[in-house]
DNA sequence: CCAGATGGTCAGAGTCTCTTACCATCACCT
DNA sequence: AGGTGATGGTAAGAGACTCTGACCATCTGG
């Protein structure tokens, strides 16, 4: 038996965890966002951000983060408010519902994170993280 | 700065991985093959596997299954024989051209493993895979 | 003030995925 | 044998996602 590439092996808890964490939502209420546009909506910071700054570290085009911004936006979820700082910009809010959301989804990561730690330790489960915070420095463009 | 969910951070290089195994593909000549049809193609057994096993494993419905199968068929991919052992079936294997691609994109994974374990350290990439490996009896549905 | 860069939108097309419905074959039971 | 439900697979249609190309408005630096 071959053992399976690194690349798959990160994606099935990425997708199981992906899974959880939508199923958890629509039983809170929140049945209309979609895996792209949380992809996006992940990526908001407390501040604000720019289209295209989401669209950069969600890997996408920023004609496709406009497109996920405005069905977010439609469904309540954030808000865009004028860039004061320039003319042309608009800062993407994370907006009440959307806030709510968050707190829901905090709380179903929270939940499959201690299934995760009860099977593999405490002690794995830390290490896990700190070799993937690690990792990132190399395969995450955005800092 | 609160620390990722794990989720994300196992979301970051398995993209990562991705894209450099895409790029690599395209310049070995297979331009043709896209992200979801490789996420079938990379569960077809070598004594070939069924529309539905690689559905299920995929994680997508049998329709989509069979849309991306005739795809990597029509390139030339794969090849689908008869079930000799179930008159409704036939098996998906890979053919010529799938076999060449596995080759290139071997390759192009243990280059970018190569740098992650210069990254990471030997000892530290180890412990990925095995704690990935572990948390794979609980995350992933098919074993 | 001008030229190029940057933030964003519009239009159109291609890809991916799902739901619903359906057909053929199989396994099992009587 | 015959019948019934499960399983392997296909067909049609719609919705979601993403891209390329073209464009406009504003900003930045000379």
């Amino acid at each position: 038996m071959e053992p399976l590439n690194v690349g798959l092996l990160l994606f099935l808890p990425y997708r199981a965890m992906e899974a959880r964490v939508f199923a958890g939502l629509a039983e809170a209420g929140f049945h209309d966002v979609t895996p792209a546009q949380a992809r996006v909506f992940q990526r908001i910071s407390p501040q604000g951000s720019r289209l295209t700054e989401l669209a950069a570290q969600a890997g996408v085009t920023k004609q496709t983060a406009g497109f996920l911004v405005d069905q977010l936006e439609r469904a309540g979820y954030v808000e865009r408010v004028p860039d004061p700082a320039d003319g042309r910009a608009r800062l993407v809010r994370v907006a009440e519902r959307g806030a709510r959301s968050v707190e829901a989804s905090r709380a179903i990561v929270a939940q499959v994170e201690a299934e995760w730690t009860a099977h593999l330790g405490e002690h794995r489960m830390v290490e896990l993280r700190e070799i993937l915070t690690d990792l990132r420095e190399i395969t995450d463009p955005w800092r």
